[in-house]
DNA sequence: TAGATTGTTAATCGATTAACAATC
DNA sequence: TAGATTGTTAATCGATTAACAATC
C-alpha cells in the first residue's frame, strides 16, 4: 500500500486492467488468477502481480483475485470511486463532443460549467449547461469550484486560459490544446495530443513489418 | 538509418521533437545543438542524439542540427511528408469534431469519406463530404480507397466496422472506440482511449505530491 | 493436509545517461 | 588548426520477467 513513487508505466496500465475486469464481470467471471488474466490480456502474470502489489495485496494465495473486489480497488486507486465535476473551456466541436459523451458521465465525470468567447455560442445550452463568457470564468469558478478544467481551445488561447483556470483554483487540467502548458508545480496536467497520436499511426503505417 | 526495431519509447517522442522544431522555426532559429535543445525541451542531450541517430545522422559535428532540415527529416520518418486520405466511420460529436478540425488537414491528413448508420445523418454534408450509409462502406472504399480508417463509433459496433474496413482493404486504423480490436497482424492500429486518459488524470489528482 | 496461487525477492533485459573518440 | 559538437560505445539505471517461499 506504500506511496513510494509508482512509475508512470504502471499507471498507464491501470485503466486497462479496470476496463478488462469490467468485461470479466459482464461475462459472469467471479474470480481469476494472474495466470488466466495473463493469457487473456496478453501480458505476463508476473507483471500483473507486480503492478497490483504496488497498491496492496488484492489477491489471496491459492485462490487468485476476486474480480469485483479487484476492480473496485483499482477504481479507488484511480480515484473513480467518487464523482468529479468538470468545466469545459472551449465549446467547439471537440468541446461539444466531450460534453455530450456518455462515456465520461458513466465513469462519474460530470460537466457542470461551459465557457467560450464566441458570442454565437455564449448562452446556448448543452446537456443542461449554459455556455458562459470566458470573462466570467475566474469569478464563476471561484464561487462554484470544479475538480477538473478541460481545455478544448485553439493553441493560441490555451496558455492564457490555463492560467485563468489556475487563478480560479483549478489544480487539475485535461488539455487538448496542442501545446505544452507551463503551470505551477502543484497543478497536474494530462495532455491529449491527437495530432501526435495520428503521427504515430502514420509512422506505424510507413514502417509496417511486412 | 537501420531498420532494426525501434522502441515505441523513441517513436512516442518523435512528434514532440517535430512540434518543438516548428516553434524554433517560428522563432527564426536556424541551427541548434543537442545541448541547447536539451535545455529547452527538458530532456537529456544524450537522449536527443540517441533518438535521432536511430534514423540517420541528421547533425554535423561542431555545428549541431539545422532546424529546418532536421524537422523535414523527422517528418519523413513520421510519414507526414506526404498526404493521407481518411474515412471517418461514425459521424457523431467526436467524428464531426475530427472532420471539422484544421489541425489534421494542416498536417496533410484529409477526410475523403464519411459513413454513419443513422438515417438522420446520412446524406448530410460536412466540409464538402456527404455522409454515406455504412452499408456502402465496403463497396465504396474498394472503389475509392483511403489510407486511414477512423473509428468513432460506439464500442458495440466497433469490432464489426473494423472488420469491414479491413475487408475493404484498409490496413491502418485510428480507433477511438473504447475497446481492443482484434484484427489481422498486418493491420496497424492506434488507439485513443479518452476514458483511460481521464482516469490517469484522476489518478494524478488523487495522488498529488504535496 | 495438499494444491494452488499469491506476494516478493532475485535475475534479466532494455532504455537512459555518461563518456569520449571521430569529425566538421 | 583549434573548438565545438556530433555519432556511438560503454556504464548506469529502471522496468520487466523469473523464481520461489509464504500462505490461503
Amino acid at each position: 500500500m506504500a506511496n513510494q513513487k509508482i512509475s508512470t508505466a504502471v499507471i498507464r496500465r491501470l485503466p486497462r486492467y479496470y476496463r478488462y475486469l469490467h468485461t470479466l464481470i459482464d461475462e459472469g467471471v467471479e474470480r481469476i488468477s494472474s495466470a488466466e488474466l495473463s493469457r487473456r490480456m496478453h501480458v505476463t502474470a508476473s507483471q500483473i502481480r507486480q503492478d497490483l502489489n504496488h497498491f496492496g495485496g488484492f489477491g489471496q494465495q491459492g485462490y487468485g483475485y476476486n474480480v469485483r473486489y479487484l476492480r473496485q480497488e483499482i477504481g479507488k486507486v484511480l480515484g473513480v470511486d467518487h464523482e468529479h465535476s468538470m468545466a469545459v473551456i472551449g465549446v467547439g466541436n471537440l468541446g461539444k463532443a466531450l460534453v455530450r459523451s456518455q462515456d465520461f458521465r458513466k465513469k462519474g465525470f460530470f460537466v457542470t460549467a461551459l465557457f467560450d468567447s464566441d458570442p454565437a455560442v455564449i448562452g446556448r445550452k448543452f446537456c443542461g449547461c449554459t455556455v458562459q463568457d470566458t470573462s466570467n470564468l475566474i469569478n464563476y469558478l471561484k464561487e462554484y469550484p470544479v475538480d477538473i478544467g478541460v481545455l478544448t481551445v485553439p493553441r493560441k488561447n490555451a496558455e492564457k486560459l490555463a492560467a485563468q483556470l489556475v487563478e480560479a483554483g483549478v489544480k487539475t487540467i485535461w488539455n487538448f490544446a496542442h501545446c505544452e502548458l507551463e503551470l505551477p508545480a502543484d497543478v497536474v496536467v494530462e495532455n491529449v495530443y491527437l495530432v501526435d497520436s495520428l503521427m504515430r499511426l502514420s509512422y506505424k503505417d510507413s514502417h509496417r513489418t511486412k
